[in-house]
This record gives structure tokens, C-alpha cells and sequence, in this order.
DNA sequence: CTTTGGATCGTCT
DNA sequence: GACGATCCAAAGG
């Protein structure tokens, strides 16, 4: 995951005030913030700062641990399924990536891989993880964060941006889920 | 293994 | 009108 620092942050959508874009991340924290990017992508983010100031943690990879079918389904399509070990026949799919063996860690190991796995699209912009009413939630399972986690800079920001180097992104060491460097250099 | 380019469009300048 | 909090695959070494 990865910190994004509101009007102190260069880095962040909320640099610069705000906008119809980043307007969920103006409001109350504990919603959730999608953003369209790249033309084809989605990204989702957890709002944390107070209403008025606009922080919010991008979730840049997550640990699939139950429903690892309905993930590639929207990862990878209708059929895609059949690939999940131990649910059946397997389907002979056009894209390359389908024919390689199952990986779990390519279902979540990135931001935009993440929101296709969960279907998470503009619909979900605002979205209040804390009642859970439209249907996503952030809960508690009780896992021990890791001690201590890894640090290092944040990915996939502009050279020149004045926060690039800020050692703002945390993940788990050694998790295959992680995307980007999983090293700190 | 690393590097490169294409896809594709909403957002803000 | 330029570019982006990305991903994928093909090409190169």
C-alpha cells in the first residue's frame, strides 16, 4: 500500500484542491476512492484523513483468500474459472496468459489488478467501507501486521515530482502478492 | 533477465 | 492538447 498526502503531497490527485475526481477524498475517511487512469484502468484507494484534508492509502496489491474464482472470472473473463485448481475442467482460452498454469498471485499483485478482481469500476467511487452497505467492506480478521513491514518509495510516479522519493509505500517482506520492487533499494 | 511500445480516454491545463 | 498512482506482450541481450 501507499500513502497519499493530500495538499502536502505532489504525488497526490488532491494536490492541487479539489476536483469532480478526487472529491471522495475530500469527504469522510473510511470510503472508498476509484479513480480511472490510463485510459483502461481503475484504482482504488482507502480514504484516512479527516473530512477536509484528503489523504487516503492506494491499495496497490492484496492477498486473495477465498473466492479466487469469481477473481478471475473478472480478471480474466468468463471461463477463467475452470482454471482455479479443484474446479473442474479447463477451458483452452485465446490470450496467453490463460494458458499458463493458475498463479494466485496474479489475480491482486496491482493496483488495477485488484479492482478487476473485485469488479471495482467508477460505480464503487465513494463507497462506505465501514457500514459495508453497497457491498465492500474493510474488516478485521485479526492477522497481525507484519513486524516490522518493508519501506521504500512509492511506484509509477513522474521524475521530478517532489514527493517521489518519500518513503511512503509499506507491504508485506517476501509476500508473492506484492507488486513492484519487492526490495528496498 | 531487461527494455520497449501499444492500448485507450477522462481529467486538468 | 498532453499525460497518467497501469498492464501486458513482444523484442532484445
Amino acid at each position: 500500500m501507499e500513502a497519499y498526502r493530500g495538499s502536502l503531497d505532489a504525488a497526490s490527485h488532491a494536490f492541487r484542491g479539489r476536483t469532480r475526481r478526487n472529491a471522495t477524498m475530500f469527504g469522510p475517511p473510511g470510503h472508498l476512492y476509484v479513480y480511472f487512469t490510463y485510459g483502461m484502468h481503475f484504482c482504488a484507494n482507502v480514504v484516512c484523513w479527516p473530512e477536509g484534508e484528503a489523504g487516503a492509502v492506494l491499495l496497490r496489491a492484496l492477498a486473495p483468500l477465498s473466492g479466487l474464482e469469481e477473481m478471475a472470472e473478472g480478471r480474466f473473463g468468463v471461463g477463467a474459472a475452470a482454471r482455479v485448481p479443484g474446479s473442474g475442467q479447463v477451458v483452452l482460452p485465446a490470450r496467453k496468459r490463460e494458458t499458463a498454469p493458475f498463479r494466485p498471485q496474479d489475480l491482486c499483485s496491482g493496483p488495477a489488478k485488484l479492482c478487476q478482481a473485485f469488479g471495482l469500476d467508477r460505480a464503487a467511487d465513494g463507497y462506505d467501507l465501514i457500514s459495508g452497505h453497497e457491498g465492500v467492506a474493510l474488516l478485521d480478521d485479526g492477522t497481525a501486521p507484519p513486524a516490522p513491514p518493508a519501506v521504500g518509495a512509492r511506484i509509477g510516479l513522474a521524475a521530478g515530482c517532489a514527493t517521489r522519493d518519500e518513503p511512503w509505500r509499506w507491504w508485506i517482506p517476501g509476500d508473492l502478492n506484492v507488486s513492484g520492487p519487492r526490495t528496498t533499494r
